[in-house]
DNA sequence: TCTTATTTTTAGATTAACCTAAAAATAAAT
DNA sequence: ATTTATTTTTAGGTTAATCTAAAAATAAGA
C-alpha cells in the first residue's frame, strides 16, 4: 500500500507526462508538488526502487506501467470524488479540488467501484477532464481551445484549461459551463478578445480567457 | 489543523471516558490504539500542550471541552460515512468499519455537513450507535443487552456491542438486524442461551450472542 | 509496612518525508 | 572549447510518530 505522499508522486510526473514523450525532470516535479528538488531525488529513488518509475541519475524519470496504471487510479479516484461533490453534495467546481485531494488517498477498492456505479459511470469530472476506467486507461477526447474558433462558428465547451477558483468563478458569472454551447460572434485583431454569445446573452472576453476554455466543434 | 493521529487518540480517549469518570490511564488508551505505552506518553503530552486534554503524570487524563469536541466530531464524521456506505454504497455493516477509519478524518466542514443533509441527517449509524450533531453532543440512548430481557418480553434491536466483522456476519444469517422485534421464548438457565423469535423464526442463541446485542424494551 | 508487581515515564533509536547547503553533473553562452 | 549558469544529487539535519529498554512511580500483597 502506497502512502499519500508516493501517490502524490505518481500522479505529478503522469500529469507531466502527458505534455511530453521525454522524461520527466526533477524541478518539474519539484515545481509541480511545491517542494525542493532535494526532496524529489529523494522520493524519486525510492519509488525506482519499488519499480513505479524508470531513473538515472540526471535524466529524469518516466512512470512503469505499474506506477502508470496507479497514478491513473489516483485520478480516476480524484475525479469520481470531484463529480460527487459537484453533483450530490451542492459544490461549486470551484471548491472541490481541495477535499478530493484528501478523498483521491482513500484506499477501497469496492468504494470506488460503488462510488463509480452510484454516479452512473461518468466519463468526466465537473471540469471536463476525462475519468479513467479501472484499468487506467483514459480517453483524451479532441478538444480545442477557444481561442483558436473561427468567427461565426459554434462550439460546445467540454473543459477549463486553467482551474483556479478566480477563473471558475469568473465562468459562473458569465454564465459559461460544460456542455454550453458558445458562438463566437466577433474577433478583435489588436488584442484578440472575442465577442461571444452565449444563453442568448452576447458579451466580450479577453484572450486570458479564451485560452483556458476548451471546446469541441461541429458535434 | 490536527493530524490523524492525535485525532485518533483524542477519539480513544473519547470512547474510554463513557465507560468512567476517572482519568483514563496510559494503558488503556495503548490497548485501545494498539500502540506502546511510552508512545501514548508522547501523545498524550503534546495534546496537553495544545489543551485538548488535562494531564498529570501518572493520573491519567481527561478530554478538555475543546478535545471533546473535536473528538465526537470525529465520531460524528464516522458515523456518518457509515451511514452513507450502508445506505448508499451497498456496504453490509460489516465491511464499513476501515473505510470509515480513514474517511473520519477528511478535513471540510462543508462536506459534512453536504453528507448529514443528503442523508437526511441520520440519528444513529449502521449499528446503532449514535451520531453527534454540529455542536458534539451525543444522545445515549436507554438500552439494555438482551440477555437481560424476560421471558416472554418483547424488545426492538437497537444496536450491537461486539462489531466484528465475524459476529455481524452471523446477525445477518440469523437475520438479526437494527429495528427487529426480538421475542424473548425461553431461557436455559444453565448456559444460560435462550430461544427467540424474529420475523416468525425461532431459533436459539448462546449468552454470548444475547450478551452483545442491544435492545429497547416496551416501546 | 515492606517487598513485589505493575504501570508509567524517560532516554535514546528508527522511519518517512521533508528541508538547507554544498558538491557534482549537465546545459548554455560567449 | 571554455567558462558560466542551471540542474541535480549528496550529505547532513529536522519533525512527527512510532519503537525498545531501562528507570521511576504507583499499586498490590504478604
Amino acid at each position: 500500500m502506497l502512502s499519500k505522499s508516493e501517490e502524490n508522486y505518481l500522479k505529478a510526473i503522469f500529469h507531466l507526462s502527458v505534455k511530453t514523450e521525454k522524461g520527466i525532470s526533477t524541478n518539474a516535479i519539484a515545481q509541480q508538488l511545491d517542494a525542493k528538488a532535494s526532496s524529489v531525488t529523494d522520493m524519486v529513488k525510492k519509488l525506482a526502487e519499488k519499480e513505479l518509475v524508470f531513473y538515472k541519475k540526471y535524466q529524469g524519470v518516466t512512470l512503469t506501467s505499474t506506477g502508470e496504471k496507479i497514478a491513473a487510479n489516483v485520478i480516476r479516484k480524484h475525479r469520481l470524488w470531484e463529480v460527487l461533490l459537484v453533483e450530490k453534495f451542492n459544490f461549486n467546481w470551484d471548491e472541490v479540488h481541495d477535499v478530493a485531494e484528501q478523498l483521491e488517498h482513500i484506499h477501497s477498492e469496492k468504494l470506488i467501484n460503488e462510488l463509480d456505479a452510484f454516479l452512473g459511470h461518468p466519463k468526466h469530472d465537473p471540469h471536463g477532464d476525462p475519468i479513467p476506467d479501472k484499468d487506467g486507461n483514459i480517453n483524451f477526447l479532441e478538444k480545442e481551445l477557444l481561442s483558436v474558433v473561427g468567427v461565426q462558428s459554434k462550439a460546445v465547451c467540454v473543459g477549463v484549461k486553467d482551474t483556479s477558483s478566480d477563473f471558475l468563478r469568473y465562468l459562473d458569472k458569465q454564465g459559461i459551463a460544460l456542455g454550453k454551447e458558445i458562438t463566437v460572434l466577433e474577433k478583435e485583431t489588436f488584442d484578440n478578445s472575442m465577442c461571444i454569445q452565449i444563453n442568448g446573452n452576447e458579451f466580450t472576453i479577453s484572450q486570458q480567457v479564451s485560452n483556458n476554455i476548451y471546446v469541441k466543434q461541429n458535434q
